[in-house]
DNA sequence: AATATCAATGAAAACGTTTACATTAACATT
DNA sequence: AATGTTAATGTAAACGTTTTCATTGATATT
């Protein structure tokens, strides 16, 4: 049998209201009880029982985290962000995922109508409209990474898609390259179509016509790189180089580029977007975009204690993380 | 407010034990109740409060897991497999790692102490006596991944380390290799000496003597895979292959195999352990054991909800994950 | 000296659920 | 007719904590 704060009581020779009070360091228990209280405590070995006190109080010290499908390496980062912001805030983290058997909305409303967590992250790729429809009834703080703009009533924290977009685009300029080909994610992708924006924009500041045939759209994956860069090797007039949304596709370019024996950068050049762990491991190592991944997951878990621990209703805040250049010599 | 099963009673005109045997499906109460007070719980859009359920049956239907400090893409499968079982089930599942912060100690009594989590999945490469000491005292059902042979009073899963390390040696001797290099992993790790024993013991049964300085220790790491290849380029009696404890070992090897211009296969042969997602994109593809990682967080969340539905205190199971050789062209 | 204020503590309710025990009515057995 | 059995339901306690609302005694204010 766990300890309760019962048996404190006892031993203490106070009433159990004033256990409670002095484990909580309430101001108005006199020093010297709350020493005693806490030595015996400590001497019992007392942990107290999280289920009740968050049972009673109505709320809970672990967050639900909610990824989306298929989740990668990124998202080892942002768990690793999240967990050990909250640990470090005595909260615990609840990690669930959509699959085959659950859509992101379910998830959501199972976190929210049990009293499990206190509070949501949710990253939310794809936001639709019954997703938006759940979270505005949503009774319980929630920060989601990577919404649309237009979700605006929430905490919110977005990778700089669109500027790192720019960035690499006018890097590629600079080296010189005039024919640039750009791998698109899914459309219902956020990120995705911001990095296109930035793509076009960045094209068009340059003067430089946009090709349509040079803009094919990817689903993120790897093997959906190769498709895309197959598709663009078929072209009569073929681009110098390949800006691919996301590294996934960056490296399904270069393994249909070595299967057809086609030389990275000589005979074309390729550039990605994530950095994730594994770019820096390829030959050549690749030019991409770097996210600050566990950065995010930190922030994000920073945003949403904030938001707990503080009742009034404060303005949401819109975190925009930014992004940098990593050279490479795949271009 | 929430609804609780109070308003259910109300509206259906019976009491609050009735409905909550009913909404558990208790056999005793008459079908036709059973129906109105579903029918009503679903009108109402009820959803139990798990923590008054889980508070008063002194239970969770949470299970923790613990993973170790450093961790890459290889957990995020465990992760994965755990979760979606336990999703599958009706579990949640709550993460956390010792870092900084927390040694997994810690993150076990906090776990257990707490009542927050009914089962404990801890991942242990290397289990210290101070974890097999508060594992004793632990009150609730826990898996050990990994965990040594003589942890034999508990559940626990086990990758066949032995087994794909001699398969990979016999492997490289079938392939004509004579000279065969080792870099090990930690010597705490269960891991990493199970790994060293296959390779010795596959040397010694094909009658090749096993050379002391070809079996170096390195830590798991990409940087201590380089340092590991540096020293063993730098004997006078340079071996033909090096066979890394774990993929990650194996990149360093390529990292500092490209720096120093050595060519792989044809300068010198490399084999890893793991199978991790990178290693079929390394260039060339590593040759390597294939570890059935999600499967193993799958069977290690099957293994704890098997012991938390079932009161007895049945035999404790071991689990040995089979590996396969996977070949690249790396050897 | 009477009263107000205050610091420290205690008593008891409350949270939503499960469950041991009690109760009822219907039916079966003697 | 009296008793036992059973099915279905109700009553109320219990879980460990927090918290509202007293209560006490001491000190300050008039």
């Amino acid at each position: 049998m766990a300890i309760t704060i019962k048996e404190i009581a006892k031993k203490a020779g106070v009433s159990i209201a004033t256990v409670s009070r002095a484990l909580n360091d309430d101001p108005k228990v006199k020093p010297e009880t709350k020493e005693l209280v806490n030595s015996i405590a400590g001497e019992l070995n007392y942990n107290p029982n999280l289920l009740a006190r968050n049972f009673v109080k109505k709320t809970s010290n672990t967050i639900g985290l909610i990824l989306p499908d298929i989740f990668d390496e990124f998202f080892t980062e942002i768990i690793k962000g999240v967990e050990q912001h909250c640990f470090s805030e005595g909260y615990f983290t609840m990690v669930t995922s959509s699959h085959s058997k659950r859509t992101t909305v379910e998830a959501v409303i199972d976190f929210m109508s049990t009293g499990l967590v206190g509070g949501i992250i949710m990253m939310a790729p794809a936001v639709s409209n019954e997703i938006k429809d759940v979270l505005s009834k949503c009774t319980i703080p929630f920060v989601v990474i990577n919404g649309k703009k237009d979700f605006s009533k929430t905490d919110s924290i977005n990778i700089d898609n669109y500027n790192g977009s720019f960035k690499m685009v006018e890097y590629l300029i600079e080296k010189g390259y005039k024919k640039i080909a750009h791998i698109t994610g899914p459309k219902e992708n956020e990120d995705a179509v911001k990095r296109l924006q930035g793509f076009t924009d960045a094209l068009k500041k340059h003067g430089l016509k946009v090709n349509k045939s040079w803009i094919v759209e990817g689903k993120f994956t790897i093997d959906s790189g190769v498709d895309c860069f197959n598709d663009i090797m078929k072209l009569k007039e073929k681009p110098e180089v390949i800006f691919a949304g996301n590294d996934m596709m960056a490296i399904g370019c270069y393994n249909a580029a070595r299967l057809n024996k086609i030389k990275i950068p000589t005979d074309i050049a390729i550039a990605g977007f994530d950095d994730i762990f594994i770019s820096q491991y390829l030959t050549p190592r690749l030019t991409t975009i770097n996210v600050p991944i566990y950065e995010i997951g930190l922030h994000a878990a920073k945003m949403l204690l904030q938001r707990l621990n503080s009742n009034e209703n404060y303005k949401p805040q819109h975190l925009k993380i930014p992004t940098t250049l990593v050279e490479g010599e795949s271009c």
